[in-house]
DNA sequence: TTGACACTGATTGTTAACAATCGTTGGATC
DNA sequence: GATCCAACGATTGTTAACAATCAGTGTCAA
């Protein structure tokens, strides 16, 4: 991880001899971001390697390599599922974003770089873009990606690594719990996050992400899970 | 990571058809943990193979797992080293500790069960009863892991999994860079924590941490690591 | 009709042999 | 004597065949 920057967030620099490697879980991931993988659905060994033209091996390491963020499941001698996180598990993962995210918002307000500001208002134009579009899938993934661009923006790898399992995880759960119509990242509130922070204004910041945080949660309905059982691998369709 | 409720911190309840699996990881973590493992020690397959006496495969997973968590690298055709973290992991590592644990003991002073208290006197006892003793790796072992209890009593897993990353590749840090003869956490600064968690005072526990943490930094040296190459392997002696 | 049981098919887990790569050693040349 | 080059040895990366396990299905009996 040293040597390899890693990239703002899609394609990784395919350096050397592994031209996939982490390309598998780049793609299962940013699917699950998407919710084009639902969770349970079955991560077939043998699909996944004619998808992606690579042996047995890479596959299952990849999909190791997910199961060890949370984001897969194996189930001994059953095969790789995508995880469908119990209410447990919902909670743990909004509790850790509420207790990480509002200082790391704090820091930010306190002290940034001025590209920031274009950088998060570029973005959230996209997000509006994609909302009047009505383009749920990219929506649904540019909302997950703003909460990654604070992350980069303290220039921190060990936080982006953190906050990319949160959010992915994140998106997993309001799959399952969210009801439906009802966005995940709702709203003006990032511009609120980003007004807050442009002010160098660390109080509102953390406030705003705080209540950001619990508006997503309170979408929610903890109650039923929408127990989908699986989906088509078609989703994986182009490389 | 539902079945399972994962032990306090130790021996794992080997259940169904893994025995090792995760015993590698533990083992090498625990290493690591303790210092026993220097950074840039070559992890052969062969010889751990032998060790563990498990086949490649079992290895070749366990080094995946490690490698993702930070705390071994995996050179491409070169094999698998004990991660040597630079001046910039180390300071990330820093920074996310700094963000993530003040607030994270507010919570615990803000509200926690009694049984916390004793579990964590008695872990200073034990600290204390290790130091007193000079058993150096038995320290710095429950030094890291009195962190780790503090996220453990937010009953919260996500919280453990990141913490437990974070604290054992801040073993590394301290390892490189640290000064020798300095004790990587210092004095009766836990003790400290512990008051203020008991006393229900959020403002100090938080500030005792970011001390407490500062007092660890400080105690590094960034400018020349200590490229100790690498080590025997009879660190792992005992399975 | 319903229940249990055994068989079958498919999928995963494991092992072993093979191929590729890199560091090193030895030698030859300047 | 130093430097470059080549072959060697060892280690990792990959592939393929084999073994084990589980889910589903069909049959038989109650």
């Amino acid at each position: 991880m040293a040597p390899s920057k890693q990239a703002t967030h899609a394609q990784e620099t395919k350096f050397s001899s592994g031209p996939d490697e982490k390309l598998i879980v780049e793609q299962i991931y940013n699917a699950v971001m998407e919710q084009r993988l639902a969770p349970n659905t079955k991560l077939s060994e043998s699909r996944l390697c004619e998808i992606f033209g690579v042996g047995r091996m890479r596959v299952r390491r990849a999909l190791l390599l997910l199961s060890s963020q949370g984001i897969v499941e194996l189930k001994s001698n059953r095969g790789a599922f995508v995880a469908c996180p119990d209410q447990g598990e919902a909670n743990d993962v909004f509790e850790a974003r509420l207790l990480i995210e509002p200082p790391l918002v704090r820091q930010l307000a306190l002290s940034h770089s001025d590209d920031l500001l274009t950088l998060l208002s570029a973005h959230i134009a996209r997000e509006d873009t994609a909302r009047t579009k009505q383009e749920r899938t990219e929506m649904i993934r540019l909302s997950g990606e703003f909460h990654l661009r604070l992350a980069e923006a303290t220039r921190n790898q060990v936080l982006v690594r953190i906050l990319r399992e949160l959010v992915t995880r994140t998106s997993l759960i309001v799959g399952l719990f969210g009801i439906s119509g009802q966005s995940s990242c709702p709203d003006n509130e990032h511009m609120e996050i980003l007004r807050a922070i442009s002010q160098r204004d660390p109080a509102r910041a953390e406030q705003q992400v705080k209540s950001h945080l619990e508006h997503i949660r309170s979408g929610l309905s903890m109650d039923e899970r929408k127990g989908r059982p699986d989906d088509l691998l078609n989703v994986l369709g182009r490389s």
